[in-house]
DNA sequence: GCGACAG
DNA sequence: ATCTTGTCGC
């Protein structure tokens, strides 16, 4: 399979990418739940890929929030060149990987962190979502930039809405949104639980896979 | 047509 | 994301 990225990047430049955006809009429909999921986050995941010009490396880290440290890590590295980063389709060129590093995961978690997106995006389903979806776990995306939106000051922190939609929450710096199967609800626990910044979890994911590929 | 555009 | 020197602040 092959996706045109040359010169053009919007959903209408190819037929491939048509498909994907369709996708994208179903996953939405059935992503976003009204009722609370989440019981307790004890545990989350945090997934992130790193790159060099001969490879890639994708982490995952399972970590216990209360005990402030890492339960169980995975990184796995990928020889050869990625594909291009498309906006929008995030998922394309980093889907694969972390679904690969997430299936070799043996410990268990509430909710996968995802650096990127969820319903924060144009069809309302980023890569966050995406994930959760096809790994069959709830998710939230964490973005360190706006990918559609703006930022309105609420209280002591910040809602990113668009055409009246809330779409997620922020510090001003960090951007939460659902991913899959989490309510909005939900995702102000999440924000609330690591103070609207970026999680260590995170962070730690990001050291690790840069780590791995750096040696490349 | 023009500008924007997660990582 | 990655590349990449200097600079501001604790």
């Amino acid at each position: 399979m092959f996706v045109n990225s040359a010169r053009s990047t919007n959903s209408s430049s190819s037929i491939a990418l048509r498909f994907f955006a369709k996708l994208q809009e179903a996953v939405a429909k059935i992503a976003y739940p009204e009722e609370d999921r989440l019981q307790r986050v004890e545990r989350v995941c945090g997934v992130d890929v790193a790159y060099s010009k001969r490879g890639s490396a994708a982490a995952a880290v399972v970590y216990d929030v209360g005990k402030s440290e890492a339960v169980e890590t995975v990184v796995k590295h990928f020889v050869g060149r990625q594909g291009a980063y498309i906006p929008g389709f995030l998922f394309l060129r980093e889907g694969p990987p972390l679904l690969g590093v997430l299936s070799e995961l043996r410990s268990g978690f509430d909710v996968l962190l995802v650096d990127g997106h969820g319903r924060a995006h144009p069809r309302r389903c980023g890569i966050a979502t995406l994930l959760g979806f096809v790994a069959g776990v709830a998710s939230a995306g964490v973005a360190k930039s706006i990918l559609t939106g703006q930022l309105r000051p609420v209280e002591s922190h910040y809602e990113l809405v668009v055409d009246g939609d809330l779409l997620g929450l922020s510090d001003g710096k960090t951007i939460y949104s659902q991913g899959y199967g989490i309510s909005f609800n939900d995702l102000r626990k999440i924000f609330s639980l690591f103070g609207g910044r970026y999680p260590e979890v995170l962070k730690m994911a990001d050291r690790l896979s840069r780590k791995v590929v750096e040696k490349t």
